[in-house]
DNA sequence: CTTCGACATGTCAAAGTTGGAATGTCGCTG
DNA sequence: CAGCGACATTCCAACTTTGACATGTCGAAG
């Protein structure tokens, strides 16, 4: 009926709200327990988006009320149409990969810091990204699996997280070791430069390495 | 009663611009090119965002033109200002990890979909990730590491992007074998479930209806 | 029966982000 | 010298996100 054209847009908040209540209905407070327990380091969002989005949602004929409770609570349900965008969204719709990573642009800057000061941020990294890790390790340990699709899917996104908190550890100690090694590396230039101004001459640069375009 | 004291805000656009210009003066034209060429995939920007930044900037005497060009052109440089600024964020501000993954969010509801449209959805995950780690080994291989610092932070940015791309293609593959495995356990889980009630069959479609009407 | 915490929804301002349009200058090439 | 492409800036409208504030109801404990 109402096919809303015109729209190519990302709005993965409306689409996180649809894919919850694709699993079961649920008032807009249900929902918000949920992106606070299971989507918080996926797609955070805040009151006010959710019951903006289900109202949004409603309007666009998405989502319906489903039934009415004690205080002024609204239970909502998924509608043929908001199943359909969900898979819509899901199937043909390409995912835009993670994207501002502020942890990593400092990363780029930490030339104007010390190589004490870069390493110590570099290992904080390390830290933060263990302990995510051991967070994801306790939810694995205590949730239950027991909705077989839910199970499934809960399990491989988890899986994400644990992969991806390791590759972090791993590559923030070995980026401060690289500071290390580069300080190493400094530290010599500046002897043999040092050298070289009683001695000038010798260039310890092996000719014919440097990059000379492609 | 409410003085509104301090900002406590990330506002890490501003930072983006403080650091590229605490390597090298630039115009907002040549800040722009920076984005698009190293931080694209860190820290998207649009003109609008630089310009309009490099503008609250001057006025916070944090960057200050340097210089006139040619075409209206201003050069900017970062101040003594800014540079504080930058430090202090560096080190005292804690990064705030990736969030608002689309393509795992987007996991976590790949239930509503068909194993099998799930599994294309995960393989085409894997080659996106693929794809990237491509690019970042073909930046590798062209860039040119001559400015020390430079060299030794953007190699470890780099870094960062070859490994998350590996882990990312391998999760994703390993994803789409779970699965497959799932699949086959309840396919098994039918399979007994109808033995009980009539002679087994060779279930490959498990009677998904799709959606008509569209 | 009063109070309190959980339940439940709604509204708002400020800041950040997106994408595009409008405007104009310089420098090279035909 | 006309035209074009790269250089260069400014403004804007729409949308998203954040965080706080406002309002009110129900149910159980004291």
């Amino acid at each position: 009926m109402s096919l809303v054209e015109g729209k190519v847009q990302v709005m993965s908040l409306r689409h996180a709200v649809l894919g919850l209540l694709s699993e079961s209905p649920a008032s807009g407070y249900d929902l918000m327990k949920l992106f606070n327990a299971s989507l918080t380091s996926v797609w955070p969002a805040t009151q006010s988006q959710v019951y903006g989005e289900l109202n949004k949602l409603t309007t666009a004929g998405l989502v319906e009320v489903a039934a009415h409770g004690p205080r002024g609570r609204k239970e909502y349900a998924i509608t043929d149409d908001g199943l359909a965008e969900l898979r819509h969204w899901l199937t043909e719709i390409a995912p835009t990969g993670p994207q501002r990573h502020d942890g990593l642009l400092r990363v780029f800057f930490l030339g104007i810091l010390t190589p004490l000061e870069a390493q110590s941020y570099l290992l904080t990294q390390a830290e933060t990204a263990a302990r995510a890790h051991t967070a994801y390790e306790q939810i694995d340990r205590t949730a239950e699996w027991d909705d077989e699709m839910i199970s499934v899917y809960g399990r491989i996104a988890l899986e994400y997280g644990l992969r991806m908190t390791t590759t972090m550890e791993e590559w923030a100690r070995w980026a401060a070791d690289e500071v290390t090694s580069a300080k190493a590396r400094k530290a010599g230039e500046l002897a043999r430069a040092q050298r070289g101004r009683e001695r000038p001459e010798q260039d310890e640069q092996p000719a014919g390495e440097r990059p000379s375009g492609d």
